[in-house]
DNA sequence: CATGAATGAGTATTCATTCAT
DNA sequence: CATGAATGAATACTCATTCAT
């Protein structure tokens, strides 16, 4: 992973349309091939361009893929934050969050799909420190809640709280591998299935 | 370091032990930085040998990567199989399935970590139709057991087995990364917590 | 520096000045040391380029060779045709399309000791079909000549104009191997003496 | 082109049947696809054995080709030497040449392949010196003859003797290019077809 | 804003050769 | 004599990036 140059990182804040269409492009092509296996020319091509003129509008591949995840991680947070926030109860926040996610993964896939493949090792590269830390206050988000059902007797006492959560998050993540807008599952009923799943178990009693 | 089982030992390649080692290593890096991240003379320097030298024991970088899978895929499915004969009832089968997969994200993390972030995008490249092939067996035998749970009337009834299925394969599967064997989880603890969420649910009734 | 007739200049490969300054510098290292002995370093050198740049404008270097191949024989093709159409009887056509062979060794000796010396493998290889249908059109041409000239009596019966056809042609287009233009030979004084062997043989009667 | 290692250079003259397979197996392979697209694993694997057993038989891939070529050059000028001595008269010193030659292309077509091939670029390198030396000698031969037929009054006066010698002797060598022993034409007839159309010429009087 | 030519460092792979066994 | 593992230098090719136009 190259170092990002610092002359040219002003450009980072002029946000534009332009800008924004080639980001969805290149959030669309990481997400599928992996962000080393993405060339810049590929984004480029996509967005009826020559790679070199890529860099009139980013610093480097590099700055996209990181203004990418900011800016999902970001908007995340602030979903995540406003429904802490307004959550009446522990049941009801952590459905509250379980479905943002679901509708998260259908309103933008792409930077899902991105964030599960590339986020873990990118955590550890210098430039990308606001994965960790942002993951971080998500978690804690969520273990609150999780805690506080405990406390209040409503969620079962026996679980790891970090456990149970790392178990929640990665199922309903990694459905953006497989969940496809339009076909036969919708956020609603996918929402559905799994909270039941979650809160009753598999098992009959 | 993984040994191959005896099983896959009948391969055109002949296996050795330098070719395990070098394949184990392989397996090693390329689930940490990702397969095109991985560059053969990564693989070399960690093997204690040149680039070049590689290829006196596969005829490619994608060869190992072939290697690796079909095997991993391999004892996999053998075990499943196995498992899916000897099962007494739904719910047991389930059980051994999910140990099962706990065990083996402990016993060979590598090939795990390497499978979840590379599948998805190879198994849509020419040479690797075999992973589509294998893991649409596995689903197969899970299903089975989700729904003969459900006709058995110890499942609930309710929901889809495939995506209950995938809901359970991506929780498990995804904890090799951040399972650290040697750590404050181990196998059994890990089964425990996650079978008891899986059947009884978060919820308190 | 040969310049490409305005006759191929309909390929998909739109062709610049630079494009075919390379060719020419590509052709003529490879008429030296063979295909496989010239490196895209050594055609990049002295192009005043690195060798990475050369991908700029070709896509690898068999599409050069393919390229100047091509580029060649599409235009002798074209002059052999024009001679054929245009000869009066099958004297003038032999002899005139002896001296444009010479004319060629004069005006391209890169491509054509390029032609001598890969030719005759590399249209057993894929890709190179065009060599051996452009080859075969050629000889048609010639042996139509001949065998007209059977007929009318001017040239000698005997012989199998196939055959003779070959004598010619590898005694003419091997010239380019001690051929120089500038030096003692000209391209006139080589078709003459060329001519008055093949015709009146060399015995006196 | 590498240089030979000195510290070697003894084996050179052990010969050995198997050598001699291998020699032949290594000219075969060299006079189709070039001398730098011949490769010391092809020549092994085509003899049954490894890449790195051959350096139990010769010192380096040069050596075989020099072996190769001194081998071939100096069998044919041992016979152009006896021809030259016993002519009788210039013209049947020369038709026995060309004989020799349509011998030769009969008797080692994978040599005369090879030194078609490769001698123009070899005899500027190190280590292939002779190849200069013995084909100046053999020009010499038949420039000899040539000339003592101009003299004689038996062949025309006007060609360059030097000049007529590259035509024929082009004419003659190329032949191995499409000659196949076994087929359509013979050496009898071969050597009959040139010959007629040498000494009578292709037109009629 | 975009092009097109170029860079320079890197990538996978090849190959002649060596050498301990 | 032959193997098999390794070397080291070279090979074709890729790719993020720069920059004059």
């Amino acid at each position: 992973m190259t170092r990002m140059s610092t002359a040219t990182k002003t450009k980072v804040e002029q946000s534009s349309e332009r800008r924004d269409e080639i980001l969805a492009i290149a959030a669309r092509l990481i997400s599928r091939r992996g962000y080393s296996a993405t060339t810049v020319r590929d984004i480029a091509e996509e967005a009826g361009i020559l790679s070199g003129s890529l860099y009139h509008h980013f610093a480097s591949k590099e700055a996209m893929l990181q203004e990418i995840l900011h800016g999902f991680m970001d908007r995340l947070l602030t979903r995540y934050d406003e429904i802490a926030a307004n959550a009446t109860d522990p049941r009801a926040g952590i459905d509250a969050l379980i479905e943002c996610a679901f509708e998260t993964i259908d309103r933008e896939p792409a930077a899902v799909g991105l964030y599960q493949n590339e986020a873990a090792f990118l955590s550890t590269q210098p430039g990308f420190e606001f994965l960790l830390a942002e993951s971080t206050r998500i978690e804690k988000i969520w273990i609150a809640q999780l805690r506080a059902g405990q406390e209040a007797g409503v969620f079962r006492a026996e679980g790891d709280p970090a456990v149970t959560y790392r178990f929640i998050r990665d199922a309903v993540w990694a459905t953006v591998q497989w969940y496809r807008p339009g076909g036969r599952h919708t956020v609603a009923s996918m929402t559905e299935q799994f909270l039941k799943l979650l809160h009753d178990g598999l098992s009959t009693r």
